[in-house]
DNA sequence: CTAAATGCAAAGAGTTTGCACAAAT
DNA sequence: ATTTGTGCAAACTCTTTGCATTTAG
């Protein structure tokens, strides 16, 4: 359609060593429409309008592929299951992307940022969670 | 055991108002000895070696009480599902606790922080993501 | 032509729930 | 005595996988 938006799509695709399938490039176009942070069920709701016969399972597949290719990122990585620790000191979090590890940094280390107790349109904040979010000395051998 | 500790989880049960129960205890005490980040799986495994008859399903529920409870806290928010977003502008989350909304906010409008791109231990840094906990407007009134 | 992607259905992982029994208040 | 919690098993949700078929390069 948008020849534009198609050429760039093409361009990530070869990028990616991708194939330019139509699954692939109706799920960008819808991606790229999308405001908010859907999830894959919303995001194949959206796309079976275009493809009704699009499987649940592709929209799965494109959606790890766009992430590992960074045009997606995922809004709270995904660790496979909860973690919890104890709500004690101010320290934050450094974690892999690759092996999802999970290490600590205090604060102080981060180096402050400003904090409000309130935001516009009435949030009541409680705490502010920082991840730094990269790569672990080992999975840079990869 | 432990005369202060013991009396802090009971103080603690009383103003949840919940039982003071062996499990709930050992839970706590587990919590509290385990470093880390640990998962529900794993919390079990270290609680089964001093109740060796408890349930994964206890271990679940306690869980979520103490969450509740604010004893402890989830390293990430859980929204049930994967959610993600066009990785774009630099922007941040403000996440409501109780019903897991999700908004944007500049990175402008929260105050800088100063970056690094590397961390001691040779962490490679790819982006820091800043998430605001707390309440929505709508939640306040619950 | 051959390599890769799709769709389907089944399997898997993690988590929750209902209910009978047991323990706490 | 009554309420609350536990353990078990079944159910559920979200996600992944295997494989035959289809499509892209």
């Amino acid at each position: 359609m948008a020849a534009a938006a198609d050429i760039s799509f093409r361009a990530l695709c070869e990028q990616q060593g991708i194939a330019v399938t139509h699954q692939r490039e109706v799920l960008y176009e819808v991606m790229q429409s999308m405001h908010g942070h859907p999830s894959p069920e919303e995001i194949y709701a959206e796309v079976r309008q275009r493809i009704p016969t699009i499987s649940l399972a592709t929209v799965y597949k494109n959606i790890h592929l766009f992430v590992e290719s960074g045009v997606l990122r995922e809004v709270s990585l995904h660790h496979g299951t909860v973690r919890v620790e104890m709500a004690s000191s101010d320290h934050h979090h450094v974690v892999c992307s690759r092996c999802k590890s999970i290490t600590d940094i205090d604060e102080a280390e981060l180096g402050l940022l400003p904090k409000h107790d309130r935001l516009p349109g009435g949030f009541l904040v409680e705490r502010y969670a920082v991840d730094v979010i990269g790569l672990c000395a080992k999975c840079q051998q990869a």
